[in-house]
RNA sequence: GUCUCCUUCGUCUAGUGGUUAGGACACAGGGUUUUCAUCCCUGCAACAGGGGUUCGACUCCCCUAGGAGAUGCCA
């Protein structure tokens, strides 16, 4: 039988990491073994549904290059795949449950129900609902419901015995019924399906093979034998992922820092980072290779080598996977990765001029190295694009120099430029030496000072690779910026 | 409260009934270097605890502890 998986996110927020875990591990896991993606929206949540979730999430894999084979925008044979346009299926099928005595109306109002919890919770008992709709003869059941009056359809959850299912990782796990949720509510008074239901119902008429989805579902594992069961219907294979926490060892949330996909792409994270890191949650593929590219997971992924216990995710290593992929990023790949960067740092017009591109192009191999994000980039090559930000008279000198003796120096430096744009970088760095030896200072002293005239900062990318692309008359304007700043009486 | 799951360096992890318990990130030190960074080298550091089983357990079993998750007309 071919592989049928689902990624079923609901778009009631951002798509964040441990969502994009589950989507990833279920990709991958279709396209090792050949099988199919299916990408489900579980819109059931009137209340909490946002549009910019739907769309976040089209960004959100769309930007990671995650495309899948059944879903929103491409369709499907076994369509739709979006919740909210299934109602009538649900809804037939809880009526099934309901006329087999699997389930039954409740006429509870949510009054009732919060009295309840608060009293069970100021005793201290376990909560649940009390069953007290259970009760109710169908007869009475059906005129109540025919008179108008509003209700939910609830699950029968045996009284006896208990429920297991088989987890792939985690092996079998059982549940005594008399600890499963009294009685879940499967339709809404809405006559919007609830998770159960839905799920269920929609992994069924999906023909859903393997349900991959982190390990908090676990709990509701056994509700979901038992309705399938009832249904009279196959569940599929189960395999429960490890959980991503955050550092602090909780399920992962926006007080961990940024979580959600978006942010991370708007820091300047590359999708090869983000997928490479997120796949090492839980899973690995031998005691030393560490490197993968989506391409290579597509065809190593394997559920035999997950991780039972719970992932910290560790930003550090993230960061640092990042900036491997940036140093992997040819010049003209690296220049379009850091364009729109530049463009809302506001130092490249939109579109970029020729010129524009033509800079960012020269500068990519001296930055490439220093960058951790893509959004460190405009902060550095800024002194490309614009007068150098204000400096201090002090950043001019170096330590123990007194300022006459640098003026003196950027006075020979400026005469060295003449001929620097004809020289090579090294010829350039022998004429610097040669200059440092005539005044009996260290290269550094000489270096220091022109660094700070040209780019601002004590801290820039490569001195004459820069002054190169800055071009002489903008140096020696610097320069003599640095003098006069240097001439000038305090 | 109840139920379920989990437990190897700080973090992600590999691993075996007999290993110096391996790799990576982080951290520390050193080297390269015109700054920063990159790069290279070295170091650091783990089998939660207690019982068994066994000639021998990190590895198998049990208990304890700790952690997490679930207990909704949210998913």
């Amino acid at each position: 039988m071919s592989v049928r998986v689902r990624y079923a996110p609901s778009p009631t927020g951002l798509q964040h990491i441990g969502g994009v875990r589950t989507a990833l591990f279920n990709y991958f896991f279709a396209r090792a073994m050949g099988g199919v993606f299916i990408l489900r929206i579980e819109d059931t949540d009137q209340e909490r549904y946002d549009p910019r979730a739907l769309q976040d999430i089209y960004d959100t894999y769309d930007w990671l290059g995650i495309s899948w084979d059944e879903g929103p925008r491409v369709g499907g044979p076994r369509g739709p795949y979006f919740q909210s346009q299934r109602t009538e299926l649900y809804r037939e099928y809880a009526q099934k449950l309901v006329d087999s005595g699997e389930g039954y109306h409740c006429f509870c109002t949510a009054e009732r129900l919060e009295s309840l919890r608060s009293g069970q919770e100021a005793r201290g008992e376990g909560q649940g609902y009390d069953r007290l709709c259970r009760g109710i003869p169908p007869e009475e059941a059906r005129a109540r419901k025919a008179a108008g009056e509003k209700c939910v359809v609830r699950l029968k959850v045996p009284l006896e015995g208990s429920t297991s299912f088989h987890d792939r990782l985690i092996g079998d796990i059982e549940r005594a019924n008399r600890d499963i949720n009294p009685d879940p509510v499967l339709l809404k008074s809405d006559g919007f399906p609830t998770y159960h239901l839905a799920n269920v119902v929609d992994d069924h008429f999906m023909g859903i093979t393997h349900i991959l989805r982190a390990q908090e579902w676990i709990p509701s594992g056994p509700l979901h034998i038992l309705l399938y069961r009832a249904f009279g219907w196959t569940p599929p294979e189960y395999c429960h992922l490890p959980m991503v926490m955050g550092e602090d060892g909780k399920k992962l949330s926006k007080r961990h820092g940024s979580t959600s996909l978006v942010e991370f792409r708007d820091q300047g994270y590359l999708p090869e980072a983000i997928i490479n890191y997120v796949s090492l949650l839980g899973w690995s593929y031998d005691d030393t290779r560490q490197m993968f590219s989506r391409a290579d997971l597509e065809r190593l992924f394997s559920l035999d080598r997950l991780n039972k216990a719970a992932a910290v995710f560790d930003y550090k290593k993230l960061e640092w996977f990042n900036g491997v992929y940036i140093r992997e990023k040819p010049d003209a790949a690296l220049k379009d990765e850091l364009l729109p960067f530049m463009r809302r740092a506001g130092l490249v017009e939109d579109p970029a001029t020729p010129e524009q591109e033509a800079v960012l192009l020269a500068a990519a191999p001296l930055v490439r190295e220093r960058l951790r994000f893509l959004g460190d980039a405009p902060e550095l090559l800024r002194f490309l694009f614009r007068d150098p930000p204000p400096y201090s008279r002090e950043e001019l000198l170096p330590k123990k120099t007194e300022p006459e003796e640098i003026l003196r120096y950027l006075g020979e430096i400026r005469s060295l430029m003449e001929g620097f744009f004809h020289r090579s970088d090294p010829e350039n760095e022998e004429e610097f030496r040669l200059l440092a030896e005539r005044l009996h200072t260290r290269l550094g002293s000489l270096l220091m000072p022109l660094r700070v005239a040209v780019t601002g900062s004590k801290v820039s990318p490569p001195l004459f690779e820069s002054i190169r692309i800055l071009g002489k008359e903008k140096t020696v304007a610097r320069l003599v910026a640095a003098m006069e700043m240097l001439a000038a009486r305090e």
